[in-house]
RNA sequence: GCCGGAGUAGCUCAGGGGUAGAGCGCAUCCUUGGUAAGGAUGAGGUCACGAGUUCAAUUCUCGUCUUCGGCUCCA
């Protein structure tokens, strides 16, 4: 007798030993055919494996993140036999799962490429291998023999990953003509596989190492039901159509150019518009908080960065220092504000009176990143942070850190920007040669983020060997519109920076002590969180924000002297308005401005020429009837005032 | 930096060993209009750059640069 307890804890009773697909049939039909694999006592199982002993089990769906897993890893198996029939001899490395389906790293026979065309020929033979409907079956084996087995494939990718498992907990798993190590779990057959798309061919490194050689990834995704993928494709392009580079260049926000040099952006006269608003509407927020704007300059003395540690961290790959021509001094351009603002703190003593010190700069700095990395304006060599730095007591530190967190979410309401992910990043403690500073230090750090964290409420995950070199930190991830994540805003504690610098304080017994600093960008770096707002609004800004808020749209040129006239006095109420003053008909500007995505469009012709009015227009709303252009003016300040109400004032 | 694509007009793209095309945009003119594309005419390209093969290269080969998708990295 069998006792298998379901996720609401009803018991089911069995004969014999059962098998997860044979649970799911006792339950309904419907079930049977949607369940995709099962966990028994928390860990996820095959469904066609038998289960011989009691156990809690959930089964798993499509709808079950464990269910898609199960799917998209035995769709990862189905390529690589595929693959396989194309190229025998090919070496198969690891072929995981990933957010939005699949890749498999291999290694191809010496001489042999593969290409976009191959992809639809793979695409062909595994919905051929699928339609065969091959049980995918599950076998036990010893090392030695696993290893025998992968020798004589000569496959050394799969022997070095046997040779870290442990005897006696090695599967592999077999469909067709096709075996594979792998733990598991799989489907119980290929035929559940319908639709695939292989989406491209990348390089990777094996294991991840860039001193590895490279391997062949493919990447793929696949779907119970052809619908499902068709809708998928429709989702990325649509996605694609967001792409802050696409609208970026097509509402003349910034541009790039071959002469000035890789990842520089320029950013063009609407895009400094949006940037000036941000840094505004921050430097509000952060005076509420007692923070200072300082200014300091684009160069340093490399020394600066030697005492803070980041010179030789990462001079060698970095810009190299500018030498002056008489006197050989260095300097480089900067990549951090923190060495200049530890600096400003030390231009005068401060007393325990005077803490905390909040010393604000949007600082301009330059990394040199690899080529191949530039990406956009999220990933960039010259960039502005909104860079801040609170030198504090060890007792205000916790308080200080959580109204950083307020800061942080203020400007996420500001934009609306709900799915973020707070991660705490951790130093690794197997690798500690990466970081400066003692483990004490470290320690009492890293308990303040998470104190910090926990006391905030914060929802949090947390990352070993993701911190600074310096220094633990709190990182707020925000994902663009293909769903590939950014980090935004930081915060970060710091106990090393002041000990470098020999930051002082005279403490109220009159003896010298040490602050602590915290670094914190709550957007992070203006060209990436301007990259992440693109995506998020498609371009069409809050109203408080938009480059261009409002456009006249005379209904002939006979009205262009009224419409200056209009936007003139917009313009003097701080309505940031234009004029669309082309020979065109009405229709035609009302359509090019939707397109432009300015928030109001303002008609205006005989009627409200004579009675000093506007029609007006919500962008993709359509006509809102006509009003006085004062009452127009005090309508649109108000709506801003709404949007940000309540977050600096 | 590494693996694999791509680079033709301001933009989106077609073409292809005999020195180039479309749509949109832009300019000029006609039209002077009432809520998502009025009409005519015209200007714009060393086909990314540099070598090589060829009678001839934008097209083929190689290199460089830039860019795209990944990998690695990210103070």
């Amino acid at each position: 007798m069998i006792k298998i307890t379901l996720p609401d804890n009803s018991v089911r009773e069995f004969d014999a030993a059962v098998t997860g697909m044979e649970v799911a049939e006792s339950i309904s039909p419907r079930l049977a055919k949607d369940v995709l694999s099962v966990s028994v006592d928390g860990v996820v199982w095959d469904l066609t494996r038998k289960i011989e002993h009691d156990a809690k089990i959930k089964l798993y769906t499509w709808d079950d993140r464990e269910g898609k897993d199960t799917f998209w890893h035995s769709s990862a198996h189905l390529m690589a036999e595929a693959i396989e029939s194309f190229f025998p001899g090919t070496k198969f490395g690891i072929g995981p799962t990933v957010d939005t389906g699949f890749y498999y790293d291999i290694d191809l026979p010496e001489g042999k490429t593969i290409s976009d065309k191959d992809l639809v020929n793979i695409e062909k033979k595994m919905l051929e291998l699928a339609r065969q409907k091959n049980d995918i079956v599950r076998s036990e084996i010893s090392k030695n023999d696993a290893m025998a087995m992968f020798t004589q494939k000569n496959d050394e990718l799969k022997q070095e990953l046997i040779s870290e498992l442990e005897d006696g907990t090695i599967t592999l798993y077999n469909q067709g003509n096709f075996t594979d190590l792998c733990r598991g779990p799989h489907l119980p057959n290929t035929g559940y596989i319908k639709a695939i798309k292989l989406m491209s061919i990348a390089g990777a490194y094996w294991r991840g190492d860039e001193h590895n050689r490279m391997l062949t990834r493919i990447y793929g995704v696949t779907f119970p039901k052809q619908k499902m993928l068709d809708e998928y494709l429709v989702m990325l392009e649509e996605a694609k159509k967001r792409d802050h580079r696409k609208v970026g260049k097509e509402m003349q926000l910034f541009t790039f150019s071959e002469n000035v040099g890789q990842g520089l952006p320029l950013w063009l006269p609407k895009g400094a518009q949006l940037r000036e608003q941000l840094e505004t509407f921050l430097k509000k927020v952060q005076k509420k908080y007692g923070y200072e704007q300082v200014i300091t300059p684009h160069i340093g003395d490399v020394k600066l960065y030697k005492t803070s540690g980041h010179f030789q961290k990462y001079g060698k790959d970095s810009f190299q220092p500018i030498t002056t021509p008489a006197e050989g001094e260095e300097y480089l351009l900067k990549p951090m504000n923190c060495p200049h603002h530890c600096e400003i703190y030390k231009a005068w003593p401060r007393s325990y009176k005077d803490l905390p010190v909040r010393m604000a700069e949007f600082g301009t700095v330059y990394r040199y990143e690899m080529s191949g990395e530039l990406h956009g304006l999220t990933r960039v060599r010259g960039f502005t942070q909104d860079d801040a730095h609170l030198f504090c007591r060890p007792d205000q530190v916790k308080d200080e850190f959580k109204k950083v967190i307020d800061i942080i979410f203020i400007i996420f309401k500001a934009l609306s920007f709900e799915n973020y992910t707070a991660q705490i990043s951790l130093r690794d403690p197997e690798k500690p040669e990466k970081y400066i500073g003692s483990p004490e230090n470290w320690d009492k750090a890293e308990r303040a983020i998470i104190e910090a964290c926990e006391e905030k409420g914060l929802n949090t995950v947390t990352e070993l060997g993701e911190a600074a070199f310096y220094g633990p930190k709190l990182d707020f991830m925000i994902k663009d519109a293909l769903g590939r994540s950014w980090q935004l805003g930081t915060v970060q504690v710091d106990y090393n920076l002041p000990e470098r610098f020999e930051l002082e304080y005279i403490g109220s017994d009159d003896k010298r002590h040490r602050p602590v600093m915290i670094h914190r960008a709550p957007f992070g770096s203006m060209e990436r969180f301007v990259a992440v707002l693109i995506e998020h609004t498609a371009g069409k800004f809050p109203l408080w924000l938009t480059p261009e808020q409002a456009v006249v749209l005379p209904i002939s040129e006979k009205y262009n002297d009224y419409a200056k006239k209009v936007s003139e006095v917009l313009n003097i109420s701080d309505i940031r308005t234009v004029v669309d003053d082309r020979n065109e008909k009405i229709g035609r500007k009302i359509r090019d401005n939707e397109l432009k995505r300015i928030p109001y469009l303002l008609i205006v012709g005989e009627k409200e020429a004579e009675e000093e009015t506007v029609s007006v227009r919500r962008q993709g709303e359509g006509d809102k009837g006509t009003m006085k252009v004062n009452e127009f003016a005090e309508f649109i300040a108000n709506e801003v005032r709404e949007q940000l109400s309540g977050l600096y004032n």
